[in-house]
DNA sequence: TATGAATGAGGCTTCATTCAT
DNA sequence: TATGAATGAAGCCTCATTCAT
């Protein structure tokens, strides 16, 4: 019953994401999560060194999937408010849909201590945002400012909207709050 | 010889500070702490029971401050956009002042298995500027949008705003960048 | 009852001793040390950074205790075959009567990996001995060999006699060993 | 592909010993003894079945080499002395020429934990010296003193030359260590 | 108030060994 | 014969906390 290969390595990252939203990386002992994961101790070590590695590669996975996520239909779009439109329809959207994967975000980017490496190589992959942001300014869409902050301003934005939002108590509310939090956006990015 | 008593204790929260934002804190032992503030590892305990009181006690104490600091000025500001405006540039001010206030309480905001209770007493000092958001739309000031997402809102451009702002070379542009930001919020704001 | 400062320090050293020339530096945990000695696990650490460090420092006590345990009366003696002589008893007579440190500078002489700068400080407290063949070559009463060949020499052939003289079983019969072992290395060294 | 049956084997026993002399039996984990040999883990334990089982195999088989190797020629030589001689060059020679069995030995000789069968299984090989040194005494070319206690000197001053001649630079002065070192014997035991 | 030696539960990780293939 | 994923006991060490002084 040595087939299913890879599928402990599966379960370990499953049930890592699940228990370092609810109680913290330093909450979680890895003997807990090998434990839950029901897989041995070892097990764990043997597909990651370190349980910094662990959370490295937990990190890198849903940083893609986000990236991923937010790029979704977006070659359907034309003009860069559409775009900017979609994007952050799509975050939202992703954060909303997976609330541990967006908790693990924010909890590993206010970690002190944690690989600065994964940090930066996430980063990057947002660089076609602040791309866009320059398109947005040559074309007048979108205020002459600084892109960089564009693009942080975005992000913490959709930070905010999603606590708000995840406190909504109808899907309709939600609805609304988003709706709302996306027009904030744009209403502070268009020129 | 006459030092004030609490000489220690307020060694020990000024150190506990400056390393929590350094290494977070889990990596920031209470021994480092004392042996840093230069007193002994009981002396600590003395005045904080748990490590948790000590973060607690901190978290209350910069929240405090915060608060302070966002109101400086703002009775002289009549109407409800000078007052936000007010308030944005006391914000970013203070957190670009005290960066290690900040990181401190990102740190906190985000980290699980610390203690609810100062999380949610801290929010409490933010009720007013719900109120003034609730001002602004009955006057046709601000857009009709959900309260607590506005305020969800400002607290996390802000956060955007300093991120953004403490990777500013000279302090012209950081100026600069601080003057975009509170422009954005406004505009996504305003009616 | 915290009074008997080091008393803990002097027993985990004690402890480690006996167990470490039992049971080998691998065979021994740490905790099996602290249980021994009666003090708790963290103890241990207090006293001693690592379990490296508590080798080491059993190692240059015992260097230390060994090579002022040779020179006993060593300036009651006036020829260099003399001293030589007295050395040679003082070594074996320690080395019988504290078998345990014998055993434990043995399987630290032996070990690889353990720390390299405590074997070389050692060896230094034993120059005097170099000196003492150099003037018995220049003297004529000791042959022309190359002096550190003559240390190792004496250093290892009292190893050999204390290995046979262990297994002795009358005190008589250890005399006896002891007198022929000191009598070969005086024949094997003298011009 | 037509390898010899044994192959990995032998290719696990020889890269054990470069290992274990390296960096000691106990820090040398059997997975990298199965990696430097370019088998899988699962393959040494097929060979041996434990650890311990390796260790002493690789000692029962060098036993036996230094053991042929120190009998070399000595048929041709007829008197005590001559013997000796020849055995005391056979060993020295052995012991220089492979100096990591000759570590490994050592090693082994001082670990304790270490199977003690295969320790005494290794003296019987000497016993040969015994009775050398027994004919020596009854023909007046020997000192008259423990044969037990010659061995051992003779064990141990070996392993004092070697050590020596180990650090000599160039091979003229290795011969001139090596040759005042067989003197040094023949000269402590000779009548 | 202040000290710091002492505690011990618990964390991370290693590694000899097994076993299904 | 050979593989290597999987196991889990056990080791070293950390660190929040206590308490006698």
């Amino acid at each position: 019953m040595r087939k299913p290969a890879k599928d402990k390595q599966e379960a370990i990252l499953k049930t890592a994401l699940t228990l370092f939203t609810e109680r913290g990386f330093f909450g979680t002992p890895t003997s807990l999560i090998s434990k839950e994961a029901g897989v041995a101790t070892g097990t764990l070590f043997f597909y990651f060194r370190t349980k910094e590695e662990l959370i490295d590669t937990l990190y890198r996975r849903i940083k893609g999937e986000a990236a991923a996520a937010m790029c979704r239909g977006l070659d359907k779009e034309k003009g860069v408010k559409e775009k900017l439109h979609r994007i952050g329809i799509n975050a939202v959207a992703w954060a909303t849909q997976n609330p541990e994967k967006m908790k693990f975000m924010e909890q590993f980017a206010h970690s002190q201590f944690v690989s600065t490496t994964a940090q930066e190589e996430g980063m990057s992959r947002f660089l076609f945002l602040k791309d866009l942001i320059r398109e947005g300014i040559s074309k007048g869409t979108v205020k002459d400012l600084d892109p960089d902050l564009a693009v942080s301003l975005m992000a913490s934005s959709i930070s905010g909207v999603v606590a708000r939002a995840s406190t909504a108590i109808t899907p309709a509310e939600r609805e609304e709050i988003i709706g709302q939090g996306l027009d904030f956006v744009w209403d502070g990015l268009k020129a």
